[in-house]
RNA sequence: GGGGAGAUACCAGAGCGGUCAAAUGGGGCAGACUGUAAAUCUGUUGGCUAAGCCUUCGGAGGUUCGAAUCCUCCUCUCCCCA
């Protein structure tokens, strides 16, 4: 795999590029749906590759892991023959579970014991077998097996974790290193920087894991609970370290204003599961700010969901329409809801791209970020 | 014609002498959501000059220190038998 730099913005670290995978490239700055479950909740491949253009998707280990289980993905050849996404697969790890499932699991040196929440089975989570689990499932781009810290997490518990996440990822690194790609196209890790909210940690993480030399690199840990101001802190911090020549990617961000600010500071890729999550209920992002859909206030509105919008929906339907969707339950509005959000995401992070190979970067985006903080 | 049950907030429906501006559910209105245990969760839902006050439990009277709760009459619903 590779990564290719297109462009550089001088005004600031924004920069446009292209990674290459057997499945495909991807242009960034790019935005890549969450699709946990192997499939991006409430909307079709067809419309995510045509109408949305998504260039890659997420996966996770844990939750395929579970279900529908390895010997699926083995027998299928992979999650491509699997679920029918041909574009490349991103999948990570668990280490975000290991914070979200908190009071399921238990964590030692070894690695992570989960309780499913499915059915109460345990299972054991190791670097080792993290990368094993995500050769069988088939991801093109592997992530490292960490601890996504907690916010709060006072410093010494923040270093002890960053410590093992740190080991963790030798670990990673030596599996994958003495592993074959499972189905004949190229499994690449991107190893995450951790150490919470302390510039010192994040700097010592930041430093070890570009020494790595790994083909992408990632920052986790963030928009957790923190002050947006120190999560812009942390990945500016984190940025100058990691190296340039290779895409940054930022773990589990976020809003589009947080898209914008981290792509100046040389992020390249992002993911978030707010355009599905809080589409599904009924919150849309627009260039011109945010519409809570179910308000009252759109009950007579017969204007397109989003006149600027670039996915057929915006057209296909009225505000008041996808209103009485949502009012009433019918799972259409879900689905509307986000596949629009989708295709917002995907056009700011497009138009990203655009602006920064034009060298307009940074006045637009403090335009769009205006725009975009607005209640509609 | 005879017998019985009942009328409570937007709807359904608890409450049966004070702790009731009134449970609970639905509906309405609003909010939250950042590497997805989420088609989820939370708040609010009589009025006001708002830690207080005012007007409410079909209508009109009455009993009582005190009534959604007890009594009388009226109006209206529903059920059973002829």
């Amino acid at each position: 795999m590779k990564f290719e730099l297109i462009f550089s913005d001088p005004g600031s670290s924004a920069r446009a590029g292209c990674f290459y995978t057997d499945h495909g490239g991807i242009e960034t700055p790019v935005f890549m749906p969450v699709g946990t479950a192997g499939t991006v909740k409430a909307v079709h491949f067809k419309q995510l590759i045509e109408d949305i253009k998504a260039r890659i998707i997420l996966g996770n280990t844990y939750h395929l892991y579970l279900r529908p289980g390895l010997e699926v993905f083995e027998k299928a050849g992979g999650i491509h023959h699997f679920n029918g996404w041909k574009k490349p697969v991103l999948t990570d790890s668990g280490g975000y579970q290991v914070y979200s499932l908190t009071d399921r699991r238990k964590m030692t040196e070894e690695g992570v014991i989960f309780q499913s929440h499915i059915d109460g089975s345990r299972h054991a989570f190791t670097p080792e077998n993290v990368m094993d689990i995500q050769r069988s499932i088939g991801a093109d781009i592997i992530m490292a097996f960490d601890e996504c810290t907690p916010f709060p997490c006072d410093y010494d518990y923040a270093n002890l974790s960053m410590e093992r996440t740190h080991r963790w990822l030798q670990r990673c690194l030596e599996r994958i290193k003495t592993t074959e790609p499972r189905y004949g196209y190229d499994q690449t890790l991107f190893p995450i920087v951790q150490g919470s909210v302390y510039s010192d940690l994040r700097k010592k993480s930041a430093e070890f894991i570009a020494a790595a030399d790994a083909e992408g690199n990632a920052i986790g840990g963030l928009s957790v609970g923190e002050p947006i101001e120190i999560m812009y802190e942390m990945t500016d911090l984190v940025c100058r370290i990691l190296p340039s020549s290779k895409p940054r990617y930022l773990m589990g961000v976020g809003t589009p204003i947080n898209l914008l600010e981290c792509i100046a500071m040389g992020i390249d890729m992002f993911d978030c599961v707010m355009p599905t999550r809080n589409g599904r209920n009924g919150m849309l992002f627009t260039r011109d700010g945010v519409i809570n859909i179910k308000n009252e206030k759109w009950k007579l509105d017969f204007s397109p969901v989003d006149e600027q919008g670039t996915s057929f929906v915006d057209h296909a339907y009225s505000k008041a329409f996808l209103r009485h969707l949502f009012v009433s339950g019918e799972m259409l509005g879900p689905m509307i809801a986000s596949s629009h959000n989708l295709a917002f995401y995907l056009w700011l992070v497009d138009e990203a791209r655009t602006k920064i190979i034009s060298g307009d970067f940074v006045p637009w985006k403090n335009i769009m970020i205006k725009q975009l903080a607005q209640r509609l």
